[in-house]
RNA sequence: GCCCACGUAGCUCAGUCGGUAGAGCAUUUGCAUGGUAAGCAAAAGGUCACCAGUUCGAUUCUGGUCGUGGGCUCCA
């Protein structure tokens, strides 16, 4: 028999040969590390007795297929840490996920902290046992039977919407869990490992259906890995927007003001500010023309855009005026198109492009809410495209590569796109509608160049999508940018342009957000930078620390100076040491100190410190605030 | 909305097995005029989230409400 290896070399074995001992004729070290392999094509347990001959390759921790089997065995090891203790608990699912592993359980009461301890405890001691991790093979049947004597009815519902004759199980001692696999062979492997969290979780994502009690946990090959996981979420910590906002005086969020509403102090409105004057000169570069709409609408435009019969669930309750219906606005699109219809256009006008900074206001459950990420009162940075079906696939290009650009502006380059396809549920639109825009949104995806995945239903009522998503320091994606047909709107309030012919026509409408909102693109944005942004983003670009009192008229003078020069300064003019004034100003991440100290005064000079160095350099006023205007300029 | 945890000074957190509370930092004042990550000292600062209940007495126990966090579900 023979084994093909990766590099195409080839090696004998035996008929009947477990991949482990195959493995150790490769070399010890491998042997040891190996976690599971792939033969030919499928993933297989290293106990698994080779018959014919195959393809080999084996993996360890360091391969994703390899952490993934770690895990996912993990997770059978605190399953039965759990049957254990409560031998009640009904088994559902225990899948790996990114870094580690969780597995749910429909247990009487709820896991308390030091039931975790716990089964933590008991863990160890399977791993102590060192029981075999056996795959066995069973009919439909069978398998049915068997879990129907465990008394496991979530395993039973699995099987029954399983389209398979026989399924796989694996067993470690006296626990046997429906899995197709692969494991590492013995608990033994398992060596460090921590339960994180508990949490609730519906079965299968259904929140009409039973809530389950799912514990979270990880696990490393060594205890240094282990810890260098724990050490990493702490930093993940430290760089929360949630931590930063409050450090640097950028937001906040009161309960008396109400939850998911963004009060933006003012070291966070300098930002906000950069960041919407950067948006609107491109936007004005790009095309676009700005507009204004207002905060309410009567109770008709919504009903007549559709928003009351498809959106209300996210709307808050009308208000009267003067015996009239009124809704604070939910989306900004009705606004544009009531500017649209208020004359007549001709094709020769096309395309048109209006954008707008607009605060919308949506009911969020109160157990969404999340900083600046998902709130319930937020900014879009929205716009609404009117053209002629021969011009949208180049203003959807248009769309996608200025929204890259935009990200890429603020240092993103890790994000992910999202073709977004009809809801099963509500949506209006004839269905060919639907499918040649969403040809064109793919299309233009794949002239960019960029990979994306399918949204399956993903779209909003009214037309498909492109979103792109950014990732949080947690690695959690949050949707930013996101392009959007319209086929609701422009038929709903009967939108026409004069086209050549003479005749009136429909035209497409798309909706787009790049940033998507300011609250969420600066929560992302505050993560991404860990609170250190870049000087031409800075709330404060050079803190000016005066070094004796005599100093202090100076400083006050050099800061009123630069300010007039339109960079944002602050002078720290307290009667404290300058070391004191040096690490509070580190403390809040500005770009540059400056320190003025009586030979500075004298010389007309300043002592520059940089963000990041622990040096300073001297240097002429003029020279110093030409540096700092130049690299505004560049963004950097 | 659902599950679990949490809510003590501006911030970070101790603490009270039921007898109305404490530290560090920040703040204010005084001394020190200090040259690149915390000078010294003093003072001030709290209806212990809110509302009920139990109790002679509740910040502590019980229940509810509000809010926050981690998830689930849902979305920019």
């Amino acid at each position: 028999m023979r084994i093909t290896l990766p590099d195409g070399s080839e090696m004998a074995a035996e008929k009947g040969q477990a991949v482990y001992d195959i493995v150790g004729k490769i070399g010890k070290k491998l042997q040891k590390d190996a976690i599971v392999a792939q033969l030919n094509d499928e993933l297989a347990d290293l106990s698994h007795k080779v018959t014919a001959n195959a393809s080999l390759k084996v993996f360890t921790f360091k391969n994703p297929e390899g952490k993934d089997a770690y895990w996912h065995s993990a997770s059978h090891l605190m399953a039965q840490a759990v049957k254990r203790l409560f031998p009640d608990a009904k088994l559902a699912i225990g899948p790996s996920i990114e870094n580690g592993f969780y597995y749910d359980f429909d247990v009487e009461r709820s896991f308390t902290p030091d039931d975790v301890q716990k089964i933590e405890a008991e863990m160890a001691k399977i791993v102590a046992e060192d029981l075999p991790i056996v795959r066995e093979e069973l009919s439909m049947e069978k398998a049915i039977e068997l879990f129907s004597s465990l008394n496991e009815p979530y395993k039973i519902e699995l099987l029954r919407d399983l389209d398979a004759e026989s399924v796989s199980i694996y067993r470690q001692g006296e626990f046997v869990d429906l899995c197709r696999g692969p494991h590492v062979p013995r608990t033994s492997r398992i060596k460090s490992f921590k339960l994180l969290t508990i949490a609730g979780a519906y079965w299968r994502g259904d929140e009409k259906r039973q809530m389950l009690q799912r514990l979270y946990g990880t696990a490393w090959p060594t205890a240094d890995e282990l810890d260098a996981y724990l050490k990493m979420r702490e930093e993940v910590e430290r760089r929360d927007h949630r931590r930063i906002g409050k450090e640097l005086e950028l937001y906040s969020i009161q309960e008396e003001t109400g939850p998911g509403l963004v009060l933006w102090h003012t070291k966070g409105a300098r930002l906000r500010n950069s960041i919407e004057n950067f948006w609107r000169d491109e936007h004005y570069k790009n095309g676009y023309d700005l507009v204004y709409s207002p905060h309410i609408g009567r109770g008709q435009l919504w009903q007549t855009s559709g928003h009351l019969d498809f959106y209300r669930e996210n709307m808050y309750s009308s208000m009267d005026i003067d015996g009239q219906e009124y809704y604070v606005k939910p989306m900004n699109c009705p606004f544009h198109i009531m500017m649209y219809r208020s004359r007549g256009w001709s094709y020769r006008e096309f395309p048109l492009r209006w954008a707008e900074l607009g605060t919308v206001y949506r009911y969020e459950r109160s157990g969404v809410l999340h900083g600046l990420l998902r709130v319930r009162g937020f900014t879009q940075d929205d716009a609404h495209l009117f053209c002629r079906p021969d011009q949208m696939p180049e203003e959807i290009d248009r769309v996608l590569s200025f929204s890259l650009y935009m990200l890429r502006s603020f240092g993103f380059n890790d994000f992910k796109v999202y073709l977004a396809t009809r809801p099963k549920e509500k949506s209006v639109g004839e269905d060919d509608k639907w499918q040649s825009a969403i040809k064109a949104l793919e299309e233009s995806v794949r002239r960019a160049g960029i990979e994306y995945e399918v949204d399956e239903g993903g779209g909003a009522f009214y037309g498909p999508k492109i979103d792109i998503k950014i990732k949080d320091a947690l690695g959690r994606e949050w949707q930013c940018s996101t392009i959007q047909f319209d086929f609701n709107l422009p038929e709903r309030f009967d939108l026409t342009y004069i086209d050549r012919d003479g005749q009136k026509h429909r035209p497409i409408m798309i909706h787009r957000a790049l940033f998507g909102s300011m609250e969420r693109f600066i929560g992302v944005l505050i993560e991404h930078y860990a609170g250190r942004f870049p000087l031409w983003l800075s709330p404060v670009q050079v803190q000016i620390a005066s070094i004796t009192d005599e100093t202090v008229d100076f400083a006050a003078g050099l800061r009123d100076r630069m300010m007039r020069e339109g960079l944002r300064v602050e002078a720290d003019l307290r009667n404290e040491t300058i070391k004191y004034k040096i690490r509070d100003a580190i403390e809040k991440k500005v770009p540059y100190i400056g320190v003025i100290g009586g030979k500075e005064a004298a010389a007309n000079s300043i002592s520059v410190r940089k963000r990041g160095e622990n040096t300073s350099e001297s240097m002429p006023i003029d020279e110093f605030i030409a540096r700092l205007k130049d690299e505004i300029s560049r963004r950097l």
